[in-house]
RNA sequence: GGGUGUGUAGUUUAAUGGUAAAACAUCAUCUUUACAUGGUGAUUUUAGCGGUUCAAUUCCGUUCACGCCUACCA
């Protein structure tokens, strides 16, 4: 077989996908093999794939390949996430392009249009993940708003309802005067804009002049009209909705307040002076005036001391009736309008030029509005409960495990969860209204009748007289499922699927969704399974560019993953992202990697060509040094075998990589087969070639998970193998012991011949001029054939006494290695650099002896770090002096 | 502002209470018969300060820098 001098993915990659779907080697069933699951993070329908996508997908297919040829069962499950917002908004977008309004449309004729949608650009990050390699079992795709995952929300969120879990409550969201309509934190810019900060005087009523202390740094205002607390406000217009004000209990400037009321100025209304410590005593005067209606930590305020709340805007930002002024007018207008009324009453202490923050609407652009609005929401002191334990017991594992503080932290001071929103993109909550008021919840709408009618007493009640809520639910709501779901473990309990792939093994996200999604999930499988949803959560970092900023579109600074997989293939893509990609860590993303992952796949291909191309005579005996080699790379492998199996049960995925990386490049193809190679245009005997062969498919079994196409690619090319037979699905090796003994005798030869080889570099001697070789101290014969080959060494001998004329010598621990020379000597050369040693080593006697001479160290190390050191010091002591000897030899 | 996490060669990462390792990059050198997408070799590192200890990169405190979460201050 001829095979081209570089490897071109391009020509392999989508036949041996093709080849692996055709065969059914993805799917999984449930049988009596151990199973191996992962649920996909759904992308978003809108999405398309970004190199995060690449990072935590290889990663999980990485896991599922290696548990499938461990053996396993495995399964990873793919799907998409209707992300509610985003969605909504890009279907908004495109209808607005073509000139059609939301508003002119009906629900269901907006939903029709969103759902051409999803079927045009939904599937598209699935198909992208096949070019990656993603060995998902692509039959059971699920969509988070199919009709399994849809029935299992609602049935949920009944669950739950019934459980006196979820709550309607009174909620601040931001509102766009223009839109009409809610936007989430999100979609809210904030800028900075100079506006100004007016300071309004707001009279004591009834002022019979107590109160006043004459405490130290007390700050009483007075004029003709009485005293009066000064309140700085940027928001002027909002007076009307005044039901408080508030000073910091421990504000001595304000004391005098404490009890008091006071007057609204304009508006006229009494209101209570209430103290909190939420209030910044230095901000302004210390005085906050609050209007629960219009800015959110005056909510709380208002919830906290039970305060009236009075609304004094229409939904398109105009002055309400309920205020009682300006009614009509716009709030910006009004804004000016009061400060000259303010002004004319002689209520306007001062204004200052102010700058604040203000929130705009990322849509409209104009300044949003805090609105209070009626929202569901979902307790959650009972599922932050049940969900802390298991994760701070490490009964489920968090890697790396500094994510375990940040979950606490947040399920510790925990808010209940919003679970409403404004769209009509995604599940419509289940809850029904009745005419006479009132509602209930049921999973549909036949059902909610019935219970409208036991509620009511009205049984001529009929499904059109109850109204739906309008609202659907926040997508969280369904991807929280997402692991029980895909089972269909909500809405058939205890099925065979859920049985068998539940608990799954390992979820690969983010650390930016731990609490979105990560946390939610890990409360549903406690709630509605009883079970932890996985055993171990893995966090991938963020890729960045190599400036270390996130990839972003506006930025144009991430590469295109696709465009990468066409120049580098999709194998040494993967590589590329996983050579520096440790858990947790962000990953700053540059294409050099990946051409270092393409270099290997070339490094991969070429030692794959060097041994087909070698002839085989099978009358030829194993040579000696041949004989070493295979005995020494099988312990090499074993240990290899051992290190990565260590890597990927501590998650070190990186470095089981690199593991696998050196053993093929170094051990493998520098070492062992420059050690087995026969003499140019010489053939190789029978027993080293079969063994080289059998080493080469171990090597790319351990490959493959990391690079599943050239794997298959060069499994399929050492022999002809059964349709039926490919590197995915058969078994990686085991190893559960070397010799520790092989390995580190062949690592002294090998610094043996490292040596020599320098020795020729350095001298301009070629390497066709063999050596003689002498040795002193405890050297080790067995591998001399090995040496004599590698190094082109003629003769190995004990140096029995001095060696006459010029030598090179090395230290390989203890042993000293001698190459004499001939004429090839730079004397002056040779003496500076073994002077230096001496130097080197004398200063690190001294830190020895320092140590040593040191009462307390002796008398309290332990007693094997002190033996260590005197070691050291007699190591020392005999190099130096052997360097000493060689010095006044070249003189 | 509050909380939390992280600082190790130029870069990305590893390790250890006992003289800090690897990969890439850089430089030098080699056209030796699989691979110049190769070989050989060299250079370079514990953020600052203080403490505990015989010994600190490791443990503690603090400063600085950066990241993330959260609240954004009337």
């Amino acid at each position: 077989m001829e095979l081209a001098s570089k490897y071109n993915p391009s020509d392999v990659e989508s036949k041996w996908y093709q080849y692996w779907l055709e065969n059914g080697f993805f799917k999984s069933k449930p049988d009596g093999r151990e199973p191996y699951t992962i649920v996909i993070p759904p992308p978003n329908v809108t999405g398309v794939l970004h190199m995060g996508h690449m990072l935590n997908n290889t990663i999980q297919d990485i896991l599922v390949r290696r548990a499938r040829m461990l053996g396993k069962n495995a399964c990873w499950v793919p799907g998409t996430d209707h992300a509610s917002i985003a969605t909504e908004a890009k279907v908004v977008n495109k209808l607005a392009q073509e000139g059609i309004k939301k508003t002119d449309l009906t629900r269901d004729q907006f939903l029709e249009h969103a759902w051409e949608w999803t079927h045009k650009h939904g599937g598209i990050i699935l198909e992208q993940l096949k070019k990656l390699g993603a060995s998902c079992d692509w039959d059971r795709t699920g969509f988070t708003m199919d009709e399994t995952r849809s029935k299992s929300v609602l049935k949920v969120f009944c669950d739950l309802y019934s459980k006196g879990l979820i709550y309607r409550g009174v909620r601040m969201v931001n509102w766009d005067p223009q839109a009409l309509t809610a936007l989430s934190d999100e979609e809210v810019i904030y800028k900075e804009e100079h506006g100004k900060l007016y300071y309004l005087k707001y009279y004591l009523a009834e002022d019979n002049g107590t109160g006043e202390t004459g405490a130290e740094g007390e700050i009483v205002h007075r004029d003709a009209k009485g005293r009066y607390a000064v309140v700085a406000t940027t928001r002027p217009e909002t007076i009307m909705g005044d039901t408080a004000m508030c000073i910091n209990p421990k504000d001595t400037k304000n004391r005098w307040l404490s009890g008091k009321k006071v007057i609204v100025p304009l508006v006229n209304r009494v209101i209570p002076v209430i103290e909190d410590e939420y209030v910044d005593i230095e901000f302004g005067t210390g005085c906050l005036k609050v209007t629960p209606a219009h800015d959110v930590n005056d909510y709380m305020l208002g919830e906290k001391y039970n305060l009236q709340t009075i609304d004094i805007f229409n939904d398109n930002g105009s002055i309400s009736e309920a205020a009682g002024l300006y009614v009509g007018k716009d709030r910006f207008e009004v804004r000016k309008q009061i400060e000259i009324d303010l002004q004319n009453g002689g209520l306007l202490e001062k204004v200052e030029a102010y700058t604040n923050k203000v929130g705009y609407s990322e849509r409209t652009n104009v300044v949003i509005e805090p609105k209070l609005s009626m929202q569901w929401f979902l307790k959650m002191e009972h599922l932050a409960k049940i969900a802390l334990e298991p994760v701070m017991k490490d009964e489920l594992k968090f890697y790396p495990p500094k994510y375990k503080n940040t979950y606490r932290n947040w399920l510790d001071n925990i808010k209940d969860w919003c679970i409403s929103r404004q769209l009509w993109w995604g599940h419509r909550i289940p809850a029904y209204f009745l005419p006479e008021g009132g509602y209930v919840v049921a999973e549909t709408p036949e059902k909610a009748l019935e219970l409208a009618k036991q509620k009511s007493g009205n049984a001529y009640l009929k499904i059109e007289d109850l109204r739906q809520d309008e609202d659907c639910l926040d997508t969280w709501f369904s991807s929280w499922l997402w692991p029980i779901s895909l089972f269909d473990g909500i809405n058939n309990p205890g099925n065979e699927e859920i049985k068998y792939y539940y608990p799954t093994n390992d979820l690969v996200t983010g650390p930016d969704i731990i609490f979105f999604w990560v946390a939610r999930m890990i409360m549903a499988g406690y709630e509605f399974e009883g079970q932890m949803p996985f055993r171990n959560v893995y966090f991938t970092g963020i890729v960045r560019d190599k400036l270390g900023r996130k990839m972003s579109k506006s930025l144009g600074n991430s590469p295109d993953p696709l465009e990468l997989i066409e120049k580098f293939g999709a194998d040494g893509v993967r590589m590329g992202m996983m050579l520096s990609a440790p858990a947790g860590n962000d990953i700053l993303f540059d294409e050099a990697l990946c051409e270092q992952g393409r270099n290997f796949n070339n490094k991969i291909w070429n030692a794959f060509r060097l041994v087909k191309g070698w002839n085989v005579d099978e009358k030829l005996a194993q040579p000696e040094y041949a004989k070493i080699a295979t005995d020494w790379f099988q312990e090499q492998l074993n240990k290899t075998i051992i290190e990565i199996n260590d890597c990927f049960e501590k998650y070190r995925i990186s470095e089981a990589l690199m593991a696998v990386y050196k053993l093929f490049w170094d051990e493998f193809s520098s070492w062992y087969l420059e050690m087995v190679k026969p003499a140019y245009q010489q053939p190789i005997d029978k027993a080293t070639y079969d063994i080289t062969l059998s080493y080469f498919e171990v090597l790319i079994k351990l490959l493959h998970p990391f690079m599943p196409f050239i794997t298959e690619e060069l499994y399929q090319a050492i022999k002809d193998r059964d349709d039926k037979d490919s590197i995915m699905v058969s078994l990686v090796p085991k190893a559960t012991e070397y010799c520790e003994k092989t390995i580190s005798k062949m690592e002294v030869s090998k610094e043996i011949i490292a040596g020599i080889r320098n020795i020729r570099a350095e001298k301009g001697i070629s390497p066709r001029e063999a050596f003689s070789m002498y040795y002193k101290g405890d050297y080790c014969e067995k591998n001399n054939s090995i040496i004599e080959k590698l190094a082109n060494i003629d003769k190995i001998e004990e140096a029995k006494s001095a060696l006459n004329g010029a030598t090179a010598s090395i230290m390989v621990g203890t042993i000293e290695i001698m190459i004499p020379l001939g004429n090839n000597v730079n004397v002056a050369e040779e003496t500076k650099k073994m002077e230096e040693e001496i130097k080197y080593l004398e200063g690190f006697l001294i830190s020895v002896d320092k140590k040593l001479g040191n009462e307390k160290f002796v008398a309290n190390a332990k007693p094997e770090v002190v033996e260590n050191e005197r070691k050291k010091k007699a190591d020392a002591k005999s190099k130096i002096a052997t360097l000493k000897a060689n010095i006044e030899k070249l003189k």
